[in-house]
Parts: structure tokens; sequence; C-alpha cells
DNA sequence: AGCAAAAAGTGATATACATCACATCAAAAA
DNA sequence: TTTTTGATGTGATGTATATCACTTTTTGCT
């Protein structure tokens, strides 16, 4: 088996273990892709029938406000899943972009592919169900941080709880993650 | 059948269809409670055991910051599904309270049930999967209006999105909930 | 290596929003 | 009903952060 199955079989079996014969019908569905610095892996205003599992590299998800201004929803790094979620769960057109900031190399999964997958292996659908739940808590805290915490304490939180991921990003789009100008956290 | 636990599966099979039997074994971990208003389902530092389904009535998440303010997380209305999740899902003592704005009847699902009935119901799994996609997707947007829209966009869009809710809540909470001062709300 | 483009730093100024203080009004409790 | 408590409104003032304009530094191409 190749180097990225067994880093997805692994990724997966964090959580669920799977026997070879499940393995073999959930490795079927997903497709192995390569993308370039600079290319995108979902556009706005596009159909959205995937999602992603980084194997290497760095992709950023965000949105375009009125004013051209671009607003970072998250950072997807090795082993981390991606998408326009809105867009890919009720099948409308992407709203977000997803991009690459390093060539990446990564595996998609269209919806009807995982639905199936979810239906036919249960220990998947645990799976799923674990990683949605995850990133619902992350999702929370970062509400959280933004609700309650000054741009200069959300700066340092993410300097200390993400230090690997602060050295692949420039500033200015940590800045925007973080919801602050890029002025003001080169102040800070 | 009694009418709360009628609710509850209708609930259910709007995602995931189940057999009587299915259904017998799911309702049996789950337990009807009741709370006058001001009373707790959760409270900060303790132990987070169960999960929440509102039947009647309404609730809110919120964490308490240094200075003493209060931070909503979530309303929690009839057919929503509240708790501390964080705590919740690893096992610690809370971080947030959830109390009641009305007298509410619920009812209450443990950690280790859940799993038990996600392993033993695939459809179970399922629901739960889908539940949280979408309570993910919620949060996503919630992020995108705290970072892109001005307090009082985000107030409009509440207003329009969630008219009931806006009549069950003091404007107080709503800001909070906002991330507004209720001053700077009650000027919009 | 040499040049263009992107990233990062910095001053001056503007502004959305918070905070504080107090008044009014509505609703729950005694 | 009277009293108390909580919710709401509003002025005056303060502050964190945005915005604009420009410079310096770093990175990536050819």
């Amino acid at each position: 088996m190749e180097q990225e199955h067994l880093q997805l079989r692994r990724h997966i079996e964090e959580i669920s273990k799977l026997t070879e014969e499940e393995w073999e019908f959930i490795a079927s569905h997903f497709h192995l892709r390569r993308l370039k610095k600079h290319h995108f892996l979902v556009q706005e205003g596009q159909k959205v029938d995937h999602e992603f599992w980084i194997v290497k590299g760095l992709v950023k998800s965000y949105a375009i406000d009125a004013k051209g201004k671009e607003h970072i929803m998250q950072f997807g790094m090795e082993n981390y899943w991606v998408s326009d979620y809105p867009a890919f769960q009720f099948k409308r057109e992407a709203t977000m972009n997803v991009d690459c900031l390093e060539d990446s190399v990564f595996f998609s999964l269209s919806f009807n592919d995982r639905e199936t997958i979810c239906h036919q292996v249960p220990a998947m659908a645990n799976f799923f169900r674990t990683k949605s739940n995850l990133g619902y808590i992350n999702l929370q805290q970062r509400i959280m941080s933004l609700l309650t915490q000054t741009a200069e304490e959300r700066y340092e939180e993410i300097l200390q709880k993400m230090p690997h991921l602060i050295q692949r990003v420039p500033k200015r789009l940590l800045a925007s993650f973080l919801g602050v100008s890029r002025e003001t956290l080169s102040r800070l």
C-alpha cells in the first residue's frame, strides 16, 4: 500500500478500527490529487462536490467580503479535513475559496461517496461523527476567543498553541484568521 | 407513547428512520427532566456527564470571563441540543454554564449512553453525525459574521433569521450573544 | 546576481464600540 | 399595592483597533 493511503488509514484508525475488507472498500472512494501553490481546491461560485483531506502541504479556506477583504475560515495542513462545508453539505455553489499556500497532496472524497461509506461501514459513521464533534468544539472555542479576548491575547494564544503552523503562514494571513488588521498585528 | 418521546422520535426520524426495536432501545437511554427558570443544567467547575435535548422551554449556555462578563455560546430552545461540549466530550469539568431562561422540559443523555447507542444502532451514528455537521456549519457562519460584519449588521441579521427567538430573549442577552455591549445594541 | 513582488513595519489619523453614570420603565416579589 | 429587581435607554467620555500612506525587508523569479 502506498505511503499516502497508509497515512489515511492510520488517521482513521486513531478513532475507528477497520477490517481489511472495510478498508479496501473505503480506500476505493478516496482519490489522490496534487496541486501547486496558488491553485484552487474550491472556487467561489462553483459547485462543491468534494471534501478534502490533506496528506502533505498547506491550504487555506476563506471568504471575500463586500470590500474585497479576505477572511480566513481555516488553515488546513497535514491530516486536516477541508472544504466549503456549507456548500458541500447543501449542494450549493461555493461562497468560499480553498487554495494552496504550499504545493499540496490530498485525497478528495465526494459527498455521495461519503454517505455511501458511512452507511456501508458503521465504523466510518462513527469516525466522521467524532471528527465533526471535535471540529464543532474547536469552532466554539474560536467563537469564545473572538467574544472574550483582545487581538493581542488571541495572537499570543495561537503562537503558543500552533507554533508549527505560524512558521508556515505569513502574518498577513494570521491577522485575517484572528480578525485583526495586519498593521495592528504587526504592532503587538 | 408520551408526547415528549414522540417529539424526540420525530426529531430523529427527520434524519434517520428507525425500526420499533431500535426506537425502544434508544428511548430507554433518554431521561426526561424538568427545571424551573434560573436553575442549572450545567454548572462551571462540575463534571458534565450529559448532553440535553430541549423538549419545551429555553436555556442559554455561556461562559463568564475574567471581568465577570457573561458571553453566550448558544440559546437552546425546542428541539435543540445543548451542553458544555468541550467538557462533555473530554470528560473535563465545565467551563461553561447552562441555565434556564424559562421553565423547561428536556431529555438528558449521558456520554456513555450516546456512544452505546451509536455503536448499537448505526442509524443513530449517522443521525448524530449529520446533526454535528449542521452545528459545525452554523458555527462557521457565526465566525464569519464576527469577522466580516458590524454590530449593526449582525443584529439585523439575527432579527431576520430568528424572529421567534428574539421575542423570548432579553436584549441584554442578545447583545452578549452578538458580541456587543447592551448599550451599543440599544442604540442600533 | 539582479529585479519585481509580496510581506512586514511604522507614523498619523479616524472610528466603531466599550465603559461609566444615571434616568426611566416594566415586571416580579413581598 | 408597594417595593424591589431587572431591563432598557441615553449622554459623555475613553480606547482598542481600523484605515491610509509610506518605508524597509524578505522572498521568489528570470
